[in-house]
DNA sequence: AAATAAGACAACCGCTCTGCT
DNA sequence: CAGCAGAGCGGTTGTCTTATT
């Protein structure tokens, strides 16, 4: 079926590449450019094919090619893209300067991705593996997630260690109880009341199609709407928004790809730079970082309004949903003021394996040569 | 020192998308 | 509109290097 593949059965070589055939590639494109790949081969003696060589060019030979280890900035924004983009590696690789997306699918799937697997995080998902959580089922699976859960996950990482298993890091109780809850929804059949979240509000309902714990782990499900609870918002030339938040449901951060693409800014606010998800366990809480960026968290304050401001300080990203939702592996009450509690990472990465960004509230760095702004209006192109 | 395993990465394969005729 | 070819993309494989036994 389909068409013969380009690199017929006529001599044309295969395998690496050598050094004679990489300067016969490089002279070549610098003399008349890559314009035709099918004949470019031809005309450059080359017993190559056309995609052959344009692989060769593209991932290995192109001047502005940046080599070398990848730095932490690079890995982290990796994961950022990733947990939005998914297995878009040209995408991903649009916005890491110098880096093919052949190099950066390979760093992920020897590097980032293992890693993200030895914490107990699915790489596709970003969340937590709910494989794991399920050794709940192991102990009383009636009453586990109604009572206090603390010594219950001590009992899971024991329990974890005893079976082989890499230990969640520091499972967070409520996280289980979370997962777990959520595991026993599934198994059952479709019942209203999965659709309601632990304050009881109804997301079964058609004006709230979005059900945010279903979001933690279904995570590639596309949603309309990824601040349902964004009673109004408005955005304005000066690329300031502002919006009226309801308190009383849990606001859960969604970006997905189909949502990049295609930003509606009547609904999100333009900027996305300041501010902060995270998440607690039961409830997602949504704070942001003030001009001196100190996390406030409106969550729980009613009809909480709050400015999304580019200029307030620029490439501050927060955004990486998925991963926020991760037990915390030395959690830190940051602010205890209000009815949830917020925790940051205290930074317990190793030397070698930075593991910062997979805590239960994470604060990503933007790298300075990518602009949020810039990203989102790229992607409406 | 040799054998084996694991890691890293370049290259290939097959499919889809897009533009041209 | 259909068919074709070029180009691009993501997944997979192959090969080389390094670490371990």
């Amino acid at each position: 079926m389909g068409r013969a593949p380009c690199c017929d059965k006529n001599g044309l070589k295969k395998g690496p590449w050598t050094p004679e055939e990489d300067q016969k590639l490089i002279d070549y494109i610098q003399k008349h450019g890559f314009g035709n790949w099918r004949t470019l081969p031809k005309n450059a003696g080359l017993q190559r094919c056309g995609k052959s060589c344009r692989l060769r060019w593209t991932n290995y030979l192109r001047p502005d090619i940046k080599r070398g280890r990848f730095s932490f900035e690079e890995e982290e924004t990796i994961i950022q893209l990733h947990s939005i983009l998914g297995n878009k590696w040209s995408a991903i690789a649009a916005r890491l300067p110098g880096r093919t997306d052949n190099e950066i699918k390979n760093y992920w799937n020897t590097h980032i991705r293992k890693r993200l697997l030895r914490m107990g995080i699915d790489p596709v998902t970003h969340s937590p593996r709910l494989d794991l959580l399920d050794l709940s089922s192991l102990f009383n699976n009636s009453s586990f997630y109604h009572n206090n859960t603390s010594s219950q996950a001590s009992q899971m990482n024991n329990m974890s260690r005893l079976l082989g298993f890499q230990p969640l890091v520091n499972v967070n109780p409520e996280l289980i109880k979370l997962a777990t809850s959520l595991l026993s929804n599934q198994r059952q059949n479709p019942n209203p009341s999965l659709m309601q979240d632990f304050q009881g509000n109804d997301f079964n309902s058609s004006q709230n199609n979005f059900n945010p714990m279903l979001q933690t782990t279904q995570i590639q499900t596309p949603i309309q709407n990824p601040l349902p609870n964004c009673t109004s918002m408005t955005t304005t030339a000066s690329t300031t928004a502002s919006m009226t938040m309801d308190a009383t449901r849990p606001c859960v951060p969604y970006f997905d790809e189909a949502q990049l693409m295609e930003p509606n800014f009547e609904q999100y606010p333009t900027s996305i730079s300041n501010l902060e998800w995270q998440s607690n366990g039961l409830e997602a809480s949504f704070g942001y970082y003030d001009s001196h960026q100190t996390f406030m968290d409106p969550s729980f304050s009613d009809n909480s309004t709050f400015q999304s401001n580019i200029s307030g300080h620029s490439n501050f990203l927060s955004y990486a949903p998925s991963v926020m939702s991760t037990p915390s592996s030395s959690p830190t009450p940051l602010n205890s003021g209000s009815n949830s509690t917020t925790y940051v990472n205290s930074g317990s990465g190793t030397e070698d394996e930075p593991e910062s960004y997979c805590s239960g509230m994470i604060k990503f760095e933007m790298p300075d040569f990518l602009d949020v702004n810039q990203f989102l209006l790229a992607q409406t192109n």
